[in-house]
DNA sequence: ATCAATCATGATAATAATTATCATTATCAT
DNA sequence: ATGATAATGATAATTATTATCATGATTGAT
């Protein structure tokens, strides 16, 4: 009968809340139902205008402490492709996954290869490196923005 | 008689500013000097505080613009890991190479993989993307830092 | 060498994303 | 209910970078 992905998420929040000095927050799950159903990359600035239309008191300093919290209980992931603008997306019960971006339209696809983690595992212990995460995107132009 | 890196760089660097409405300026050898001779992952204040002991009347603006100049001609590159401040580097006769770094000393390895290099144009291709460029950026503990 | 056109530069204002501050409100354990 | 403390909104502050603009340097033609 697998719980639906906001449950899911509810639940791990739930359990980081109460596993330190937080407190509920009802504006938490307006927050996170709207990053779940959007299902996309966004910024805070575009979550922010989605989350209005449902609570218009929530300012934007609260979407920004409320993704870091999601982010630090997994339940959102952070994608930062130009330097400038930081990205947020449902990371739950995806496992880890790399980017492939189109430089036209911002198209953005989850890929995921064993291999290259594998790669990775090994040129750092090459290194003498004890490998604790890493950023792999890519960038092209993808098969719509090339007709 | 294999040119010196200073020498190699100033023919691109001239080669390019000829071929476009730019002109000669003394300062950017001064610049270029500082990133060869340092030979290190730098921010721009930090070339900007190594340039003055030479010439104490370049500004901060100028670092940027001629940093911006010599990665368009292929002089540079440029590394931002956290999503704040970009890093620049020598590039010139270095193949492309990826980095590994310690997260907690900050130190920068360059790593090559062929491996993933290929592996990355077939994610591409299966997606119907075409690869334009890529990051990848390794983070870890490094061996001094372990001990 | 003179001159005009235009690029290069420094100082500094502007920008933009994010974070810090702080007064007010909400949660929670007692 | 009460007291302690977390959550929040508004907004000030921060920080890296870019834009602006007046001034100086370079170039190529006279
Ligand atoms: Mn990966
Ligand atoms: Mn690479
Ligand atoms: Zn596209
Ligand atoms: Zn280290």
């Amino acid at each position: 009968m697998n719980k639906d992905e906001f449950t899911r998420a509810t639940d791990i929040l739930n359990d980081y809340i109460q596993s330190r000095p937080l407190k509920y927050s009802e504006k938490r799950l307006v927050i996170l139902r709207a990053l779940l159903d959007s299902n996309r990359h966004l910024t805070a600035e575009e979550l922010h205008s989605i989350v209005k239309d449902k609570d218009a008191s929530i300012g934007i300093a609260t979407i920004y402490r409320t993704l870091r919290l999601f982010t630090e209980c997994g339940i959102s992931g952070e994608l930062t492709l130009d330097g400038s603008t930081t990205r947020y997306y449902p990371a739950l019960g995806k496992a880890h996954h790399d980017h492939l971006i189109c430089i036209k339209c911002g198209k953005v696809v989850n890929i995921v290869s064993p291999g290259i983690e594998k790669t990775q595992e090994k040129l750092a212990r090459e290194n003498g490196f004890t490998l604790e995460s890493h950023r792999l995107d890519l960038f092209g132009i993808c098969s719509d923005c090339q007709k």
